[in-house]
DNA sequence: AAGTTACG
DNA sequence: TTGA
């Protein structure tokens, strides 16, 4: 039996890049909330496979919530007001769900991150995100948080440029990325999931991405 | 191209 | 696994 520890230990926070924090575990102990509201909001806009500009199928399936939601069609990328599958507003983006990811940003040097948008990415074995940037947004400023639940993944962590080094990282279920300032347009990606079963999500990986995407940041003080 | 494919 |  180890003695508690006393002051409670920080979670571990491991530096991934400028500007780029990975916070082991962040939403591990609220998990079962994080994972009813998914479930809420995919109830309301379902999961479904985007096209990407070039007519192929991303691996990967999606929905949002908040006032903006990410579509990718033969149009392009971007963000609508409006799901085009239920051709109704997105989901409200839930209170807890807000809150984790601002105290999620603010933990990683970035006060007043107010989201106005959740992409939910789910991803089943095999199930890939190719090297990218997320740059659909308007205001840079704004960091990226990212959220991953259920089936542990790789995620690739490149640098700014599509050619710069590529690390690889274990991600799991709880963990938390987030990152802005100098590295806000890092190439990033995610490799095939592979096989699992995970206690609560069975053989799924569910991925949730805050951005501000049309808000400027830092918000607002009323 | 948030895509796939080819190749060392 | 990496670059094109």
């Amino acid at each position: 039996m180890t003695l508690a520890l006393f002051p409670p230990e920080p979670l571990p926070a491991e530096i991934l890049d400028d500007g780029a924090l990975l916070l082991r575990g962040f939403a591990t102990a609220q998990a079962g909330q994080w994972i009813a509201e998914v479930q809420a909001l995919q109830a309301a806009s379902p999961f479904r496979i985007m096209q990407v500009p070039g007519g192929k199928s991303m691996s990967v399936a999606v929905t949002s919530c908040g006032d903006w939601g990410w579509i990718s069609d033969a149009g392009g990328y971007r963000y609508s007001a409006v799901d085009p599958l239920t051709r109704q507003p997105w989901p409200a983006m839930p209170a807890f769900l807000a809150g984790q990811a601002r105290a999620a940003a603010h933990a990683a040097g970035y006060a007043g991150f107010a989201p106005d948008a959740c992409l939910v990415n789910r991803y089943r074995p095999g199930a890939r995100m190719g090297l990218h940037r997320d740059q659909d947004e308007a205001d840079f400023a704004a960091p990226i948080v990212s959220v991953s639940l259920g089936l542990g993944c790789t995620f690739l962590w490149g640098g700014l440029r599509r050619q710069d080094p590529v690390r690889r990282l274990a991600l799991a279920h709880g963990d938390v990325v987030v990152w802005g300032g100098p590295t806000r347009l890092a190439y990033h990606g995610v490799g095939p999931l592979r096989d699992g079963l995970h206690p609560l999500l069975g053989s799924e990986r569910w991925n949730l991405t805050f951005r501000m995407a049309k808000a400027r940041y830092p918000a607002e003080q009323p």
